[in-house]
DNA sequence: TGTACATCAGTGAACGCGCGTTCACTGATGTAC
DNA sequence: TGTACATCAGTGAACGCGCGTTCACTGATGTAC
């Protein structure tokens, strides 16, 4: 809501309307631009009001962070429940998932894993864990062992995975590809990469 | 050389001494700490001097990031020399390497792969690629691979190892780890952690 | 059904801060003759 | 060997900017009686 469209001197949900502004800002200009008094300025509200609900920009980008990885374990559940798939290959289709995401939304995933721009409350804890233990499953069913008894070998299987997907996600969006890929076919790259540097892990038997 | 020190009206050597300065700026108080006048202020020389070295922050923190990975290049050179190990065991040391590195220098290493921070030059892509090639090789000779014949899959190993430290890396530096480590055990759950992670990679043969 | 009052949600002008940059300047150094 | 001059390296005061935060305020909403 845009302040040519405010009519009343209450906004509503000025809350939501804030968060939902500070994603926008991330997503147009990037974690440098942010600001309460650019989100202040997009929500057309004044430059006191987003302290008024979150204190400082801590507090904001922490419910964005929140959000975003609500968002990741709904792109990895989904990319985990379509079709009838064999263990391993859904946990392909996740890490695939997972990278995505990060393409998808980079300031969003650069703000996600940067501590020190949020306040690690419980709600954010809880979110992030909640993707986590999506890994988690689906890691051990690909390793077919019971999650009830996850040990040091899965647990380094599952630090394995991650940290690769994690990684892969990083460098190229940090343009370290760039390397080995003429510009604009970073996609394509990825395409070809993603889905081998995955079977690169010991758990994984071949995909078919 | 601090303002203290100043006897003459020239430096002497004032450009070495603002990136040895930054650097150190980096390490005590992080990049957002970072600025032009801070910098100079370190230096003990006025807030224009560093403009007229550098232009603007991405210029220094260009030379900043190259001696990062100047430096990077040498510690895992280091770690590939010491004895007379086992491709396979060189490898290991190398991810180790990586890893400490960005322990040892959290805001440095950040800086490295954060490129809207800094100028793309041809000194800091070629000292990119030294740190690159310095991989590349250790990962051919684990794999047995000729390097003059660098096809997908051993691309694809590369990229697999690259990205698995490189993830490791970012998020034990960011805390994800601490949902499994009681703080202060970090170091400990990494000795642990990093060679078994690596050790999921497909290429490698079992360590001993 | 009305009225009084407390609380909530947001205003907008003002503050001080650190920043990058400009600009006329000056001290030191090198070079040509 | 001296001198004139150009260039280099850095000064320091000043500028305008966007920022977070404060503060007295006000419009709207809810609640008690």
């Amino acid at each position: 809501m845009t302040s040519a469209l405010r009519t009343t001197y209450h906004h509503g949900d000025l809350r939501s309307a804030l968060i939902l502004g500070a994603q926008q800002l991330l997503v147009e200009q990037g974690i440098e631009a942010f600001s309460l008094r650019a989100v202040a300025r997009r929500a057309g509200v004044s430059p006191a009001a987003p302290a008024y609900h979150f204190g400082d920009a801590a507090g904001l980008l922490t419910e964005v962070a929140i959000r975003g990885f609500d968002e990741l374990t709904r792109c990895m559940a989904a990319s985990t429940a379509a079709g009838a798939r064999s263990p391993v290959e859904r946990l392909h289709a996740m890490g695939h998932a997972y990278i995505h995401f990060a393409f998808a939304n980079p300031a969003l995933f650069h703000l996600m894993f940067r501590k020190e721009k949020m306040r690690i409350t419980d709600a954010l804890k809880a979110s992030a864990n909640a993707a986590f233990s999506h890994l988690q499953v689906t890691v051990c069913e690909a390793a077919g062992i019971d999650q009830q008894r996850v040990g040091v070998d899965l647990l380094a299987s599952m630090l394995a995975a991650w940290s690769m997907v994690h990684g892969f996600a990083h460098l190229a969006l940090d343009g370290q590809f760039e390397r080995f890929a003429t510009p604009g076919t970073l996609e394509a790259f990825c395409d070809i990469y993603i889905p081998r540097a995955i079977g690169q892990l010991r758990l994984l038997a071949p995909v078919s």
